[in-house]
DNA sequence: TACTAGACAGAGACTACCCC
DNA sequence: GGGGTAGTCTCTGTCTAGTA
């Protein structure tokens, strides 16, 4: 199973409730919001995942009993958590530019410092370069055995590593720019998006519902 | 290859709210 | 008031990486 996705939602976990404390449910789906173009996470993984964190000391959960209703537990970062998550946040080794956890690495960019930013998105472009290194032989060396579908699928592939490639040049060329006008700048390079979890409604209840279908019991 | 531990998905229990 | 829906969490079976 995948320890590496594991940091990962770790780091979002810690990252978004540094931002504000809440509940399971709205965790997942903020949660859901920055790793959800991977795979969408299920209660399974994150409340093993909220207790782990709380074991470890770097959340803490409050239980509202005084609503009358089932208790809803509110998690919130502790100032152990708040250190570890800078901790996480300053490594820049390997596992920071991998698959699993590149983009929730991205997504907290604005909490970290320029070098750690052109560290991580160099060692990914390097990753990539690599990796389009292999596809291409690979293509070479079985080009006569695939059919139509195959070859387009792999051309596809490549052209989807070439563009992120491009991408992160383009970004690493932006970050040192910003880097030499304000050395230690701690916002992204203009025209850069980073999520914000700021910008969403923490702890909003919607009145109504989506039409979603609940299976019934 | 077989075994094991941990990660994972998703069903379901439970409660409150909403609407007719 | 009752049925349907939404929110929250737990539980259980399955899958998979690591190890002997």
């Amino acid at each position: 199973m995948s320890r590496r996705r594991g940091v990962a939602l770790e780091l979002a976990v810690l990252g978004l409730l540094a931002d504000s404390p809440m509940h399971g449910y709205e965790l997942r789906k903020q949660v859901n919001g920055l790793l959800g173009w991977t795979r969408l996470l299920s209660y399974g993984t994150l409340y093993p995942c909220l207790k782990a964190l709380g074991r470890q000391g770097y959340i803490v959960a409050d239980e509202d009993v005084d609503s009358g209703r089932r208790a809803k537990i509110t998690y919130r970062l502790t100032a152990e958590g708040k250190e570890h998550l800078a901790e996480l946040l300053a490594d820049t080794g390997p596992s920071a530019w991998d698959d699993e956890n590149f983009g929730v690495r991205f997504a907290f960019f604005s909490r970290t410092t320029s070098p750690i930013r052109v560290r991580i998105l160099e060692g990914r472009r390097s990753r990539l370069e690599e990796r389009l290194d292999n596809v291409k032989n690979a293509a070479q060396r079985g080009r006569d055995r695939m059919d139509s579908y195959t070859r387009e699928l792999q051309r596809h592939g490549l052209e989807s590593v070439e563009r992120e490639i491009t991408w992160l040049t383009e970004l690493i060329e932006r970050e040192r720019a910003a880097a030499d006008t304000a050395p230690e700048a701690t916002t992204p390079p203009s025209g850069v998006e980073t999520t914000s979890a700021d910008e969403t409604d923490h702890g909003h209840r919607p009145k109504k519902r989506s039409s979603t279908t609940r299976k019934k019991k």
